[in-house]
DNA sequence: TTGATATTTAAGAAAATACTTAAGTATGAG
DNA sequence: CTCATACTTAAGTATTTTCTTAAATATCAA
């Protein structure tokens, strides 16, 4: 049952292959059964049953059985982590690039780290 | 002299990788030479060489020779080009999620997609 | 029931990746 | 110049991934 999310690792795996970002793409447009999303690929319907199975597991695309066919569309939180995951680390990195900024700024450059230095 | 960013299917795949992935981590911090980035893991220099040069021709670090060492940092490009492509797709999605809400909402389920129906 | 449709599963070939070791090159210190 | 440090490169092995074919299973329709 799953309550627990999969691993930001297989979130990202699972998004490293071109094939699945294109299965993506085209759920976020609309769901679609398996034979739907399967139509434009030159490969075979049980390939992309194994990538479809793989980015269920991951958390970003969500499967129902209705009758034969199997409908598929996104699962918006695995996307959402994939962006918190990227966008943390690149905030991180961004707010020490503005401090270098301001440490540079302010004169203080090229005084090892003292605290402040009132200017003699 | 790449001007261009490199394709999308790099980036993606360049994060694919955990130890990738803790590198970004590592250098989200702060910059660092190759061996220091190299000290926690346990594999060879060569490969985390490896594994930056990827994420350089990623457009995800930026590396810099300075005397002997080699300084890399992360590229906040190459992280917002990811937070992008998912952030589209998954808004692109919850928009038409919106969309059936109100439109269920609206009274007008079951009559196929008609206008609009003025309420007989 | 019988046949057609829509997956699903299993097993293995083929291709791509991640690592290793070993042998380079470049730079700094003495 | 000589030695040690810090990478770099090349080549090959190992593992993992992707994709295929072939043989199920499940559902629908007549």
């Amino acid at each position: 049952m799953s309550l627990a999310s999969p691993a930001i690792d297989t979130v990202f795996a699972a998004l490293g292959d071109p094939t699945r970002r294109a299965i993506v793409e085209r759920l976020a447009a609309s769901e679609a059964t398996m034979s739907e999303v399967a139509a434009p690929f030159a490969m075979s319907l049980s390939a992309v049953h194994q990538h479809i199975a793989l980015l269920e597991g991951a958390g970003i695309v969500a499967c129902e059985k209705r009758g034969r066919e199997r409908w598929c569309r996104l699962d918006p939180r695995g996307l959402e982590r994939v962006e918190r995951w990227v966008g943390e680390r690149r905030r991180l990195w961004e707010r020490r690039l503005d401090a270098l900024q301001l440490y540079l700024a302010s004169g203080t450059a090229g005084t090892k780290t003292k605290k402040k230095r009132k200017r003699p």
